[in-house]
RNA sequence: GCGCUCGUAGCUCAACGGAUAGAGCAUUUGACUACGGAUCAAAAGGUUGGGGGUUCGAAUCCCUCCGAGCGCGCCA
């Protein structure tokens, strides 16, 4: 029985209990009811504190309430015991065959078992990353990259339509700075005080200069737009393709200059007039942001003409909308906070919501530590981890994994030394390894002629044992903690839940023996811990899906 | 000065307003003739920065103080 099923055998029993007047209920049974795996194995399988919620309203002391339910709920089928407990706490038991079928569900379900339609029809647009084209992907953009991506994944994973965007701003004037700090470079020249410092500069110069013959000697105005350009378009290839092998793919990458070049800002600006919060004001355009709560009011147009960065990301945002979009979700750096005010006013000068359109999710900056000191992540002053560098130290799964699980407003530290000389120490390898463990099994089985052939009958009550029935219960809360992940934006907690699922497993391996040993028959225990195993493999397999970290057959 | 975020075990961090605040690392002690020991079992470690408040119940919500980070431009 999972958790959903039994919120509604409660709500049913609620119904129940206000039809025949036991119990008056002002605002209505509610439609669904908290049910919680508890932490405590003595509290049940599963518990409720559906009374505790309710005793208010009904007028009667929560404990009262909870002997009613109680009472009610032990006579429904594939619950086997009901206590109430502390101040009027439900504590469940499911009886061992109810609990078992679940293996079967999820086997059946296979790559889909945790998706849900709890979003369907919501076109979604999450940007994430959006750097400047003007150096490689570092620290500072990796954890949004794995963030950013989980987030589209459990998005996808409760039916949103989901696109992932990267903002490209290569619009500005640290292009220019970009391109005279390669130019300097290729010229001998030493690079300008506020210019890129580190050293990928250097290298791009040589590269630029190699695959553009002749461009030392251009004019000196036009030689300046051709490093610019040319260092623009290996280093956003250089970016996509460390992004890639990240296994992190954007299925759009707008530019900002697009942006201007089609008129998209004229028109985003248009499109707010008509809502009436843009004004002028000493030779500028204004919105009038304050409308909605922000701090101050902001230039769209400055005086001499040209539009601001904030008029873009209108613009932008307009744009998005206009292409369908119904929730647009921005990640941003801690350092960009001061945004997310201006950002949800801007959504409502455009007529939008701003806490249904518009959401700005910010999370905190990842400090790098080596040897005892800070590395600063500064692009400028070179001194930069890069995320291929990353990644060759602690690989793929690894860093994506670590990245995604602690929540993003949560303040990180990673230690260098320790990541690369202990990488084993990892959570990651603890549930990679739980299912390479249970892939093995699988292939034992296969290779003893065991299978689980579909329909094949199988007895859900052999399953009783202790740690089989925390394992099912782990793995009856995978949908849950997917939706929630997707509500909340917090795909930590599918990372956190697999450690949770995987020592469960564990536990069950240490004390019941799934095959058959020697010359043993083959039981029906056999074959529904085998079934176990398979569901167990499924929801560790999608579960590391959602992270996009890989779950190894062998390791 | 104003604003936002954060403060939890020695360290890195968890915990839809729920029951005795949990993991990993580090420390200590056990378990391999069995499906993968990258595992399991156990010990130790806490006034959740301090103080008030809200309620059946607060790490969580509100107020206040302390501390840390960041942001406050007709820059991008």
């Amino acid at each position: 029985m999972t958790p959903e099923q039994l919120s509604e055998r409660i709500v049913h029993v609620l119904n129940g209990l206000v039809e025949d007047g036991s119990l008056a209920l002002p605002g209505g049974v509610p439609a669904t009811v908290v049910v919680e795996r508890p932490k405590n194995r003595e509290h049940g399988d599963y518990a409720t504190n559906i009374a505790l919620q309710l005793g208010k309203k009904a007028g009667m002391p929560p404990r009262d309430l909870a002997g009613l339910l109680a009472e009610r709920l032990t006579a429904v089928e594939g619950i086997a015991s009901v206590d109430v407990a502390g101040p009027g706490f439900l504590n469940v038991r499911v009886a061992a065959g109810a609990q078992g079928v679940v293996a079967a569900e999820i086997v059946e379900a296979g790559s889909s078992y945790g998706s849900s339609d709890t979003l369907a029809g919501t076109k979604v647009n999450v940007e994430f990353i959006s750097a400047n084209p003007t150096g490689p992907i570092h620290l500072g953009h990796t954890r949004w990259a794995v963030v950013g991506d989980a987030i589209a994944r459990v998005l996808a994973a409760a039916g949103a339509e989901v696109t992932r965007e990267f903002y490209i701003n290569d619009r500005g004037s640290q292009m220019d700075k970009f391109g005279a700090s390669v130019e300097a470079l290729a010229l001998g020249k030493p690079v300008p005080e506020d210019g890129y410092h580190g050293d990928y500069v250097a290298e791009l110069a040589e590269r630029v200069v190699a695959e553009n013959p002749g461009i030392l000697d251009l004019p000196e105005d036009e030689r300046l737009v051709a490093f610019r350009e040319a260092g623009y378009a290996i280093q956003l290839a250089d970016q996509r393709e460390q992004l890639d092998a990240f296994n992190t793919c954007f299925d759009v990458w707008y530019s900002e200059r697009r942006l201007h070049d089609e008129g998209r800002v004229k028109h985003g600006l248009e499109v707010l007039q008509g809502q009436g919060h843009l004004f002028e004001a000493d030779g500028a355009l204004w919105m009038r942001t304050t409308d909605f709560g922000d701090d101050k009011d902001r230039v769209l147009v400055r005086s001499n003409g040209e539009y601001t960065y904030f008029a873009s990301d209108t613009a932008y945002y307009v744009e998005k909308r206009e292409r369908g979009f119904d929730v647009c979700i921005y990640l941003l750096g801690a350092d960009h906070h001061g945004y997310v005010g201006r950002l949800k006013a801007m959504a409502a000068c455009a007529g939008d919501d701003p806490d249904r359109n518009i959401e700005v999710l910010i999370g905190q900056l990842v400090k790098i530590m080596r040897g005892g000191e800070e590395v600063r992540l500064s692009k400028r002053a070179g001194t930069i981890v890069t995320l291929q560098e990353l990644v060759e130290m602690i690989g793929v799964d690894a860093l994506r994994y670590t990245l995604a699980r602690y929540p993003s407003d949560s303040p990180l530290t990673l230690d260098v030394e320790q990541i690369t000389r202990q990488s084993s120490e990892n959570p990651v390898f603890y549930v990679q390894y739980a299912h390479a463990r249970l892939a093995s099994i699988l292939r034992n089985a296969a290779d003893l002629g065991i299978t689980l052939a579909e329909g094949e009958e199988f007895d859900p009550s052999m399953l009783s044992h202790e740690r089989e029935g925390e394992l099912l219960r782990a793995l009856a809360e995978f949908p849950r903690v997917v939706a929630t992940a997707a509500r909340l934006r917090e795909p930590h907690r599918v990372a956190r839940y697999l450690e949770d699922t995987a020592s469960a497993f564990h536990k069950f391996y240490d004390n019941c023996r799934v095959l058959p040993q020697g010359d043993e028959e083959t039981t029906d225990l056999h074959r529904a811990r085998l079934l176990l195993v398979a569901a167990t493999r499924t929801v560790v397999a999608n579960g590391l899906d959602l992270l996009g970290v890989s779950a190894p057959e062998r390791m």
